[in-house]
DNA sequence: TAAGTGATCTCT
DNA sequence: GAGATCACTTAA
């Protein structure tokens, strides 16, 4: 790690996951290809998941084999398989044991959270993973985004999470393009 | 608006 | 084991 390095650590998500939700709004999602070439994602839009009390979380029923990488430690990816073909990219927040992630749903590029995994190639072998260089897939600071710029909503496709769905959990950059893929990604 | 798709979870 | 569910996308 050297002074110029801009990852994100383990300090960084080992905070309070709504705080973490926002503020990686701007980051950079970065990925080493299978060349060794890096490409760096403007994050636009984000989910947060948090605490065992989240009926939309995984980890509302407790902890089992597949949602274990969320009681994990902060920094470390969670990816897991949807409707049988799409990848889900999280990054797990807040300390060991305290089941909790943000849910990464849409780039600057790439927006929905299955086309930007398959775009970026991400799948399960990063499940579980720490987000850093060595496993060709880490977050690196980018823009400050300033609270005018972000807009809070409820969560996608979790209706069945009670008065939890309707909590403002959903973090997106109201640029002009994420404007646009925010309406886009709404429709449910 | 609905189909596709299969791992995961819950209940027998 | 069987059946339901699912943090989505695409085509129509």
């Amino acid at each position: 790690m050297t002074k110029n390095d801009l990852r994100l650590t383990e300090d960084f998500f080992d905070r309070p996951t709504l705080n973490v939700a926002r503020e990686l709004l701007g980051a950079r999602l970065t990925v080493r290809d299978s060349v060794g070439r890096i490409s760096r994602h403007a994050i636009v839009e984000v989910e947060a998941y948090d605490g065992p009390e989240d009926l939309a979380s995984h980890a509302s029923r407790g902890r089992t084999e597949r949602n274990a990488p969320m009681f994990g430690p902060p920094g470390h990816w969670y990816v897991y398989l949807c409707y049988g073909m799409h990848w889900m990219l999280n990054v797990v927040t807040g300390p060991v044991g305290y089941p909790a992630a943000v849910l990464i749903r849409g780039l600057e590029d790439v927006s929905g959270p299955a086309r930007l995994t398959r775009s970026l190639g991400i799948d399960r072998r990063f499940d579980s993973s720490s987000a850093n260089r060595r496993n060709g897939l880490w977050i690196e600071t980018g823009r400050i985004v300033s609270d005018v710029e972000v807009r809070r909503l409820p969560r996608i496709g979790v209706d069945y999470a009670g008065d939890w769905a309707a909590r403002p959990y959903r973090f997106i950059v109201s640029s002009p393009i994420a404007e646009k893929m925010g309406k886009k990604t709404q429709k449910v």
